[in-house]
RNA sequence: GGGCCAUUAGCUCAGUUGGUUAGAGCACAGUCCUGAUAAGACUGGGGUCUCUGGUUCGAGUCCAGAAUGGCCCA
């Protein structure tokens, strides 16, 4: 006996008792160590941070995450997933700092390291218990209590043994580099930082400007400019950056025009003249741009006169300081960026400021000015000094408004880069930096890549591929506190630099101290670690820098493993590199970049094979969710109205994962009625008769006779297996999940609906045994496929078909293995048969419907045409389906469709078939038809009188002569469709369930009563 | 300025190497069927397959360009 099986059913409750079941019973532990000895299947568990709820959008990929492996680890794989945290980095520290009120490093240094890094470390595992609880919930299977984290001192090791392994091989540099750099955050960001934070739209000032040309250059220009004072026009978009002007850059080879204006004189490229309104002034003179580069203009600002520091380019990042001078020029050079796209044509030069500028700077050893500070704020005693430089812009203009130096001020829109966490404007600013020169690596990491198998595929040579093509060096160090410190001391007398590649190499250090315990090895701890320089007497002591926490994840593959300090055998014993990994498109360069930079650079190889790169979420209406725009949808609600099975089925169905979806709840409800709702009814229905009939799928069942319709369902069955295992080795999730789709809407709507009456009739018959074991198979099969994407409601319908008849079977459908198509079952042409009963039946109840004669009444004959002989020959084999389909006596094929249109006939006709119906009813088919509507309302009755299926009833009726013939006539048929023992005449007994019909022209009275 | 992706019914999506009249589910309206009943069947309305060119006997599908939206880079 199965445990009964009701319609109705309430999958959350269902979902928590099976939750409850796998947890008594350690399931998911067994899933991986009853595979010990095969081989591995490795996911990589992108880390998230705990230090928020989770979203959404971390459901959708942990259901693409945990679908794959739970499929591998059925097909005979052993596959252990580990759970991570992120721990470190900006992020986090930004949330302390919220919390504490400050604004800037400052606050913090003054607030004690040791107590902010405290805090860090308190905060990031605040939400750890609602991540655990919605990874549970969701089915997420990966192993939450032994987790890596990247904060733990063996991680950090880790880390900086892979920093050592690049420092010894050269790729560890200092660069004094043009930056993005957080004035807010007091650190530069890397390059994949700075992606994440473009915002369209924004407004900035632009300026063209007047700069002076000295009198003493004229004559280089042209010798009629003598009469007039004469100004080259620039363009720019940050005036801040003015101050810190030392050069204007021309195109060498395009033309610039001089143009009088009023009393002046300006230069400027020719074509760009009608941008800034000087189409119809006089020119004076057209010159070639490599004529005016060696001309010298007078500075906006000299430094010198605001108490700031000027320098000079020596050589390469080599900068020497410039003494003070009154009459201080710049020069105009010549180079290949200027664009006659926008601005004057001349480009206003700040190597201070940009990383072009800074390139100029160096090849031209033009001065260097920097008058800001990391704050972001202008120092010296300009007119704006301590003002934030976005705040000093307007200033900046109406100083040189007010000197006749500003030419045209407006505002423009354009995209401009800002802090991904605290959305602060980032300034360009040559700062010195850590950087890991993946340039060097750049051939191998495209060749790495090659190895990968992205899905969807284009991002392989798209957004990856392309990333890489342009890859630059990774600025990798960040001036903060809460995070891997970087491992590098220095001499604090000689200034040499040692890296240092993990603890013990430490400890050995001639001179070593300021080891406390517990050790701890983040700031300020770290920091007080010292020992000898080899090289002279001085004290070596760390530098300040942490490293960006994107290095951290990206080092997993060996820190989650303390790798080469423990698990030596790592890169030869399966756990390197990943079979599979996946995220979100926004990590193309961030984790998916940092795994894919630092294997390469370590190891030479690739850390994962497979990537499913999945789109954003976004709400309903299409716009991206934030939690400013209130729009967030939380994962628990949704939980707890539709399951959990139901939110997995629809992430991993309804949209190809690589596109952007909208999240529609709607939809979800949806899946939960159309797909799982379905099959449970197809499930409750034969747990239904099966407990009637006692079918027990265990017993000996001798040879079956398997039906049509059976060999049918088993061919699609077998095909529906293969195609899933299929799919699924190729990373397709969702092809895979609608191919079950399609089969469940199949075996319900023609599989049972045709095969109902096999389970009611009352012989147990061989046919009926047949019908019990296909329709059994299904609904197990289903429960195997299914489980890595529906793995409640796989295990619900696994423990009640399999576990309760064969006790010997695993005791979860996760502990089974996945099922293996049996191809000698898979029927093309009986397919193919099928498919087309399913349409001409469905031609037939067009033309039924049309005729205005309901199924029930029985019609002498149906009339088929079809579009080719195969086809005929096709019918012949499955015509007896048609026939009880349609309820018609006989059914005929004819040549062409012409034939179908003859006098009472009724005609359905679509692409090529055609379907009529034989309207004529004789009185044997009326009375017929009365005999079934009988048993209908029988039927009916015994419902409403709340008998159960099986109940044996008597019944009485009441009628004409008319109604006793039919009853006489068709008698077996009724008490067999109806289980009545007797049916008599007469009027029942009082209080017995009774109903009057009027059927055919005929007042019927009907009444049943249970037999016991 | 450049790159990638998307655009097929009101919504969510299929649509094979180019080949009869472009499909499904949901939603809407009506009819029917039903001891699976929170299902199911049939009918109907709903499409300039984003647009413009091109290749071809033939284009939703191939090519070029454009538009809109999303993501990314500079």
């Amino acid at each position: 006996m199965f445990k009964p099986v009701a319609s109705r059913v309430n999958f959350t409750q269902m979902e928590e008792a099976i939750l409850e079941y796998w947890r008594q019973n350690n399931i998911f532990a067994r899933s991986i160590e009853g595979r010990k000895n095969a081989t591995r299947f490795v996911l990589y568990e992108g880390p998230p941070t705990a230090n928020g709820s989770p979203g959404i959008h971390h459901v959708l990929s942990r259901v693409f995450k945990d679908v794959i492996p739970r499929y591998k680890a059925m097909k005979g794989y052993y596959a252990p997933r580990i759970a991570g945290w992120d721990t470190h980095g900006l992020p986090v520290e930004l949330e302390v700092e919220k919390e504490l009120g400050f604004s800037s490093k400052a606050d913090i240094e003054k607030y004690g390291i040791d107590r902010f890094n405290a805090r860090c470390r308190e905060s990031v595992f605040r939400y750890l218990e609602e991540w655990n609880t919605m990874t549970e919930r969701i089915a997420f299977w990966v192993d939450l209590e032994h987790p890596y984290i990247t904060m733990e001192n063996s991680y950090i090791e880790s880390c900086w043994w892979a920093i050592k392994q690049m420092w010894d091989k050269g790729l560890v540099y200092k660069g004094y580099r043009v930056t993005p750099h957080c004035p807010r955050c007091g650190t530069s960001l890397s390059s994949h930082e700075v992606a994440l934070g473009y915002k369209d739209n924004t407004e900035d000032p632009s300026v063209y400007i007047k700069f002076r040309v000295e009198p003493f250059s004229l004559t280089k220009i042209s010798d009629k400019l003598a009469d007039k004072a004469v100004y080259f026009l620039a363009w720019t978009t940050t005036p801040w950056t003015l101050p810190g002007n030392t050069a204007l850059a021309v195109a060498p080879d395009d033309e610039y025009a001089v143009v009088e204006v009023g009393d002046e004189y300006i230069i400027m490229a020719d074509e760009l003249r009608e941008r800034v309104g000087l189409v119809d002034d006089k020119i004076l003179e057209k010159i070639k741009g490599s004529q005016l580069a060696g001309v010298y203009y007078e500075p906006l600002f000299n430094p010198h006169n605001y108490g700031v520091e000027r320098r000079r380019f020596q050589s390469q990042s080599e900068l020497a300081v410039q003494e003070p001078s009154k009459d201080l020029t710049y020069r105009v050079i010549a180079t290949d960026f200027v664009s006659m796209e926008e601005g004057a044509g001349i480009v206003h030069i700040a190597p201070a400021f940009g990383e072009v500028d800074y390139e100029a700077g160096m090849s031209d050893l033009l001065d260097f000015v920097n008058p800001v500070d990391l704050q972001g704020k202008i120092i010296g005693s300009y007119p704006f000094s301590g003002k934030f430089v976005k705040d000093a812009d307007k200033d900046i203009i109406a100083d040189l408004d007010r000197r006749g130096l500003l030419f045209r001020s407006e505002k423009i829109h354009h995209t401009y880069p800002f802090c991904w966490r605290c959305d602060s404007p980032l300034l360009y600013y040559a700062k010195e930096t850590w950087y890991i020169k993946t340039t060097a690596v750049k051939d191998r990491l495209i060749a790495n890549n090659e190895e990968i198998n992205w899905y969807p595929q284009h991002i392989k040579y798209g957004r990856f591929g392309d990333w890489l093509q342009n890859n630059v060096d990774w600025a990798f160090s960040r001036e903060r506190y809460w995070g891997t410190p970087l491992p590098v001391w220095q001499c604090e007398s000689c200034a040499n630099y040692e890296c240092i590649g993990g603890l013990e190499e430490l400890k050995k250090k001639p001179g070593f101290g300021g080891l406390k315990e517990p050790l701890d090895l983040h700031r300020p701890y770290v920091d007080e670690l010292i020992f000898d320089c080899p090289g002279c007497q001085g004290k070596m002591k760390r530098i300040t820098e942490v490293i960006d926490c994107w290095f951290d994840s990206g080092a997993m593959f060996i820190a989650q493993w303390h790798y080469p300090f423990e698990n030596e055998t790592l890169l030869s014993d399966g756990r390197f590199p990943a079979d599979y990994i996946c995220e979100a498109v926004d990590q193309t360069r961030g984790w998916f970049y940092s795994l894919h930079a630092i294997s390469t650079l370590l190891f030479d190889r690739p850390s994962y094979e497979n990537v499913i790169c999945l789109g954003h979420i976004l709400d309903a209406r299409g716009d991206k969710m934030s939690k400013a725009r209130g729009n967030v949808v939380e994962p628990g609600p949704m939980l707890d109205k539709y399951g959990a099975d139901a939110l997995r089925w629809y992430f991993l169905t309804a949209n190809p994962p690589g596109n952007a979806r909208r999240f529609s709840e709607q939809l979800i409800s949806e899946v939960a009625r159309q797909f799982l709702l379905t099959l449970w009814n197809v499930y409750s229905f034969f747990v239904t008769y099966a407990n009637i009939d006692k079918f027990n799928p265990a017993s000996e069942m001798g040879k079956l006779e398997p039906s049509v319709l059976d060999r049918w369902i088993m061919s699609e069955l077998n095909q529906l297996v293969a195609d899933v295992n299929n799919a699924l080795e190729n990373y397709n999730p969702t092809e895979a999940g609608r191919k079950i789709e399609s089969f469940v809407s199949d075996l319900s709507k023609w599989y049972v609906r045709r095969s109902r009456r096999r389970f009611w009739k009352s012989e147990n018959d061989s046919d009926k045994l047949a019908a019990y074991t296909t329709l059994y198979r299904c609904l197990v099969t289903l429960s195997k496929l299914l489980a890595p994407f529906t793995p409640f409601l796989a295990e619900e319908l696994y423990h009640n078909l399999v576990c309760s008849a064969f006790p010997e079977a695993p005791d979860s459908v996760h502990l089974a293995d996945f099922p293996i198509a049996d191809k000698d079952k898979i029927d093309k042409r009986l397919s193919a048969d099928t498919r087309l009963a399913i349409k001409i039946s469905s031609l037939g109840r067009a033309a039924r419907s049309k005729a205005g004669i309901k199924v029930r009444q029985p019609l002498a004959r149906a009339v088929v045409s079809l579009t080719s002989k195969s086809e005929r020959q096709s019918l012949e084999r499955i015509k007896a389906q048609i026939i009880d389909e349609l309820n018609i006596k006989e059914l005929k094929t004819v040549d062409n469709e012409g034939e179908l249109e003859s006098a009472g006939y009724q005609v359905s006709l679509e692409a090529g078939y055609g379907v009529a119906i034989v309207t004529e009813i004789t009185p044997e088919l009326a009375a017929e038809g009365l005999a079934r509507d009988i048993v209908h309302r029988l039927q009916t009755m015994r419902r409403s009188a709340g008998f159960d299926i099986a109940d044996y009833i008597t019944t009485y009726y009441q009628g004409g002569a008319y109604i006793k013939q039919v009853m006489d006539n068709f008698g077996d048929y009724i008490r067999q469709e109806t289980l009545s023992r007797e049916l008599i005449e007469g009027i029942a007994d009082e209080g017995t369930f009774s109903e009057k019909y009027k059927l055919a022209g005929n007042e019927v009275t009907l009444a049943v009563t249970r037999v016991d």
